[in-house]
RNA sequence: GGAGAGAUGCCAGAGCGGUUUAAUGGGGCGGUCUCGAAAACCGUUGGGCAGGCAACUGCCCCGGGGGUUCGAAUCCCUCUCUCUCCGCCA
């Protein structure tokens, strides 16, 4: 959420920032409502600066047997007249509110400015597009054939693009996710979380996927409870309405979480065997941060997220997104893409976003930089490290040996009982 | 799901409609005393909104929301959460 006062005095530049990433929000509505609002509130703070000034004259009064009637009578008025403006005040209040939900979170900048993917900057590229001396095999192939999955048994119990694993598929589904929280808590300092799968409608507001993105949950109407699309949601909002103190920060989670998406309206190649799916499993990394360091605390997230890669020999490229591409409540992005060699094509593994204090703002999220110190609004940062399904995409394209058996990468062979393939 | 109890400041804990601008402890911070410390004593101690260049001023916040009243932490309604007991359950 951007802050009314801000809004206010950068009228110009939150307007760009609308535009440059594409959204569509009721600005010059907002305003007239937002002055009418702040002058209704002068208004009933006079009034009800009267109202306390003349009942404790009424009190004092009536301690000392005289008869404030008359004073009484005239407060009577003062009121049902304050009464009437808190009334206007919370209707106006309720639709800037609402108003203000809409509004996307200012771009970093050094966020490039553009409206599609090819605007998107790709900053560095890592390893080498595997060289296979036989014609690459899709994942979705190799899986049927070494029973790894079975798609078709998946639709039957929940629909289309609900993916099953069976056998070593999902032992590898729980060794990666393993092999990801043992690598983020041993060596990067992360705590391990396990929460919930379902949230409600104040987290989802909180970490900005209400009112926007309500199409894309999964809702359970009877309880108001949203299935989580990322662990992103319980970790940011474990400090939901906290005040932390300054000298914890960083504070870092990581969590193993389902992760469910409507996806509604995406069918056909792109949504072919794993690459696109209504729930799947992903370990995601978020930081509460000062201000000061949130792009440095991202730059080491996003290195975070990539070292689970380097360690799985994974080739892949991180792209900073433009404008145009960066999500609804993020300030800064980069996505971490796998080269897929049956399908030729880059795959979004992981998606590093700063969101500065967009989040805080919503979620009520602060700490105190020092004794006696104002306390201040946190930066809030979250990245995949990293999503499953398209990893084991890579994993099964990139290390298959032609003969229908898959190698597996050093780093698994541990969480897979010693094996050093699937067969 | 049923019955009951509760939610107050950093923590504990008072508060029977108007000297409560929330008592009293404890903790934290600052000070006096001391070579230094302890003890003792004194002072201080949250958040939000609006106006103002500012010093500052006003308003709001006793779990959330609404109501009664000239006036609500206090009375009423409602929701959420916590605890105790019962039931159901992997």
């Amino acid at each position: 959420m951007l802050e009314a006062k801000f809004i206010r005095s950068n009228l110009e530049r939150v307007k760009a920032a609308v535009d440059a990433k594409g959204e569509h929000v009721e600005i010059d509505q907002y305003i007239a409502l937002d002055e009418e609002r702040r002058k209704i509130l002068q208004d009933a703070d006079a009034l009800k600066a009267d109202r306390n000034r003349v009942s404790k004259e009424i009190a004092e009064e009536k301690s000392q047997g005289g008869d404030p009637a008359e004073k009484i009578k005239s407060m009577k008025d003062v009121s049902r007249r304050i009464k009437e403006l808190d009334d206007k005040l919370r209707d106006i209040e309720e639709k800037t509110d609402a108003l203000l939900m809409w509004f996307p979170n200012m771009p970093d900048p050094s966020v490039p400015v553009g409206h599609s993917e090819d605007e998107n900057v790709v900053v560095r590229t890592w390893g080498e597009k595997p060289t296979l001396d036989f014609e690459p095999v899709p994942h979705w192939d190799i899986g049927e054939a070494l029973g790894l999955f079975d798609f078709a048994r998946g639709s039957t119990i929940a629909g289309s693009n609900f993916s099953l694993f069976k056998g070593d598929g999902a032992k590898l589904v729980r060794a990666l996710v393993t092999f990801m929280l043992d690598m983020h808590t041993k060596k990067y300092g992360y705590t391990e979380v396990w929460p919930p799968s379902l949230a409600n409608r104040d987290c989802m507001t909180g970490t900005g996927q209400l009112p926007k993105l309500a199409e894309d949950m999964y809702h359970c109407q009877v309880d108001d409870l949203f299935l989580i699309p990322t662990a992103e949601v319980p970790l940011t909002n474990l400090h939901k309405g906290e005040i932390l103190d300054g000298e914890r920060l960083p504070v870092c989670y990581t969590a193993y979480s389902p992760c469910f998406r409507r996806e509604a309206g995406s069918y056909g190649k792109e949504t072919r065997g794993l690459n696109r799916v209504h729930q799947f499993d992903k370990v995601e990394l978020v930081k509460f941060v000062t201000p000061e360091s949130s792009n440095d605390e991202l730059e080491k997230l996003v290195g975070n997220a990539e070292a689970v890669l380097q360690a799985l020999g994974l080739h892949y490229r991180v792209s900073l997104l433009c404008t145009g591409e960066l999500s609804f409540a993020a300030a800064k992005c980069y996505d971490l893409e796998v080269w897929s060699p049956a399908q030729q094509k880059w795959l979004e593994v992981s998606s590093c976003s700063n969101f500065g204090d967009f989040q805080a703002r919503r979620a009520g999220i602060r700490y105190r930089p020092g004794k006696g110190e104002k306390a201040r609004y946190v930066h809030t940062l979250n990245g995949s490290g990293v999503a499953l399904p398209r990893t084991i995409v890579a994993i099964l394209e990139t290390y298959q040996t032609g003969d229908g058996k898959v190698s597996l990468p050093g780093a698994l062979v541990p969480y897979m009982d010693g094996r050093e393939a699937l067969e």
